[in-house]
DNA sequence: ATCATAAACAGTAATAGTTACCATTAAGTT
DNA sequence: AACTTAATGGTAACTATTACTGTTTATGAT
């Protein structure tokens, strides 16, 4: 992977915010500091940096927004404004005894797994897929 | 809401399966039910079954997936096959004990929660968003 | 049963977010 | 400095979803 100044910036300008914010967020910033930059050259770095691992992806109802906060933690997302804030607590207490002294009306939690599904895992063996992401 | 063929028959389609299917997979399947039920019909309902808390939307990559199980589970979604599968496992023993006796290869953890943050909440009762979903 | 009302519809157009394409630029190597 | 090719900017295309509009239909009242 070369370097570019593009995509420097776009991750400077993330890891400078707490924000969660959408590609276009992003893109209406960078573009202060690189007033031609594609829409585009900001969607294709975004994925590469969560491909290298660098920023991880949350997708919030139809949009992806990002985040280089890399330790570990959680998310709330208010259903009416679609903000996010950053949760650091176990998921025992999450889960359990939840949020008393939080400003959150919580109503509801979404715990997705990720990985790879057995039948993807054999194909993989077998090198037939390859070619998917 | 008044009564109509083409909700019903949507809302039976999807406590028939546990493929947590699309809203184009939804689409196909009660089109043999109802030849020229409109896709935007579909993404209607959906939204109102949503609404009247008759089923779940998961939202995965750039899709909304729907789930007419309305016991508390999780799922786990393959991230090369986009499949979803349902987990039902306590919350403790998932972020503890991770899974050993499953057939998943599980890379990550996505945990939200989700509400009214605080914000909109004094909003709320300020009247100024009665507007907003 | 007929009628009136508005919810729900089918069909289509429009939108939003994202990806693909391609000729040009520039990072890194020789 | 010349070369190679990853990365870019600009634009077109695509996909999932929503909005619009005239028509149909469920449902409550006559």
């Amino acid at each position: 992977m070369r370097y570019s100044r593009q995509r420097e910036s776009i991750l400077s300008i993330l890891q400078a915010t707490e924000s969660h914010p959408t590609a276009d967020w992003v893109y209406d910033k960078v573009r202060r500091e690189i007033s031609n930059i594609s829409l585009g050259t900001v969607y294709r770095n975004l994925a590469q940096l969560e491909e290298m691992g660098q920023i991880r992806r949350i997708n919030a109802d139809g949009q992806s927004r990002f985040d280089a906060n890399l330790s570990p933690h959680d998310h709330f997302r208010c259903l009416t404004c679609s903000s996010i804030f950053d949760i650091h607590m176990s998921h025992d207490d999450m889960t359990a005894g939840l949020p008393a002294d939080v400003p959150f009306k919580v109503t509801g939690i979404n715990l997705e797994l990720l990985g790879v599904c057995n039948e993807c895992q054999i194909k993989e063996i077998k090198g037939e897929n390859s070619h998917v992401a």
